[in-house]
DNA sequence: TCCGTGATGTCACTTAATGACATCACTGAC
DNA sequence: GTCAGTGATGTCATTAAGTGACATCACGGA
């Protein structure tokens, strides 16, 4: 028998959610995720930098898994092709369990500051992937678009998912997302 | 002579703006900003929802104005194109005062607070176009990917020109830039 | 003259967030 | 076996954001 009950960081994830979607994000206070689980407020914020990041734990591997995957796309990739790589590595930490990314995605839409904070780390994934970019030798400029354009399909295509039904499949719509975005850019 | 001196809003936005620029974002509080021009905290915060939303204002006069530019596109023009007319509106709200632009993004983008709030003002750029693109008929998704990749392009500019020399042209950075990504997302 | 209005101030309060220090079960060295 | 060290947690105090309730007070009109 431990000390402490094990798992402290997973178990205040698990209540953040569970309150946040019950009673909504600003009607709970972090001493009540807490208390919750047998601990302080003081402890929350040892485990999270604020009451949003809660919600946010392990984006830092998306982003490296994605900046890995453009950084190591066959050298013949131009830019586009070298982001769907980053999208196709983003599958493996998502697209695995639908009712938790959709139960996460309603809370987060429901309050402004979570999709700021959202939107951070949707930025966080240009940034790495236009950085892996500009070390393949792409223009800087370039590089930014090619990575920013890479997230806007990601975040239509995993909106399109978490608000669908639960068999769709994430690569379909990611795939599919990624050929209009080259059609509605295309010129004209 | 009137009871309390005229543009309260004004104020408070040039003494934040300074202020955060001197000793950075963190550093300043409210009360400093508002006893800065004989004001009180709490109007304040009658004039700005919060903190960070004094360097905002405004944002949804550009909101509207690219809007009503997105609507107000040819007939025959496509997603992309009134996407354009959205951004060549952007540039009438903008362009005008380098120095100043120049001053707010060196603030913004040292903090991420801002940043997140500065994103968040993006995706609401984006909504109000798509939102525009489905009244012209353009199907949702696609509405989403071509105003999220106009808003791109807006960033990606914008950033160009405040970090550049004051004398650059930024309607021309913009299109070079919308070229660009046309040319990146260019099928192969 | 008096009353309503509107911008501001004052006060009290909740809560997020952080630093300093205490606690206390476990671990390993002696 | 004892004892010092370690690490996760708790306690306490404090700053500052943000909000509601109510007071103030010059101005403009009836």
């Amino acid at each position: 028998m431990a000390r402490w009950q094990e798992g402290a960081a997973g178990r205040l994830q698990g209540a953040a959610l569970r309150l946040y979607a019950e009673r909504g994000y600003e009607q709970t206070t972090v001493a009540e995720i807490a208390s919750e689980v047998g601990l302080t407020a003081r402890t929350f914020f040892r485990y999270f930098a604020d009451k949003r990041e809660v919600l946010f734990a392990g984006s830092a591997q998306l982003r490296d898994g994605m900046a890995a995957a453009v950084a190591g796309a066959p050298a013949t990739a131009g830019p586009m092709a070298a982001v769907s790589a980053g999208l196709e590595a983003s599958l493996a930490f998502l697209g695995g369990d639908h009712a938790h990314s959709s139960a996460r995605h309603s809370v987060i839409t429901a309050n402004a500051e979570l999709r700021e904070r959202e939107l951070i780390k949707m930025a966080s994934l240009a940034e790495a992937m236009a950085e892996a970019l500009c070390r393949r030798g792409v223009p800087a400029a370039d590089a930014s678009l090619a990575a920013e354009a890479g997230t806007v399909v990601f975040r239509v295509a995993f909106e399109q998912w978490v608000t669908g039904p639960p068999d769709a499949s994430l690569p379909d719509l990611m795939h599919a997302t990624l050929a209009r975005l080259t059609e509605v850019t295309a010129p004209r």
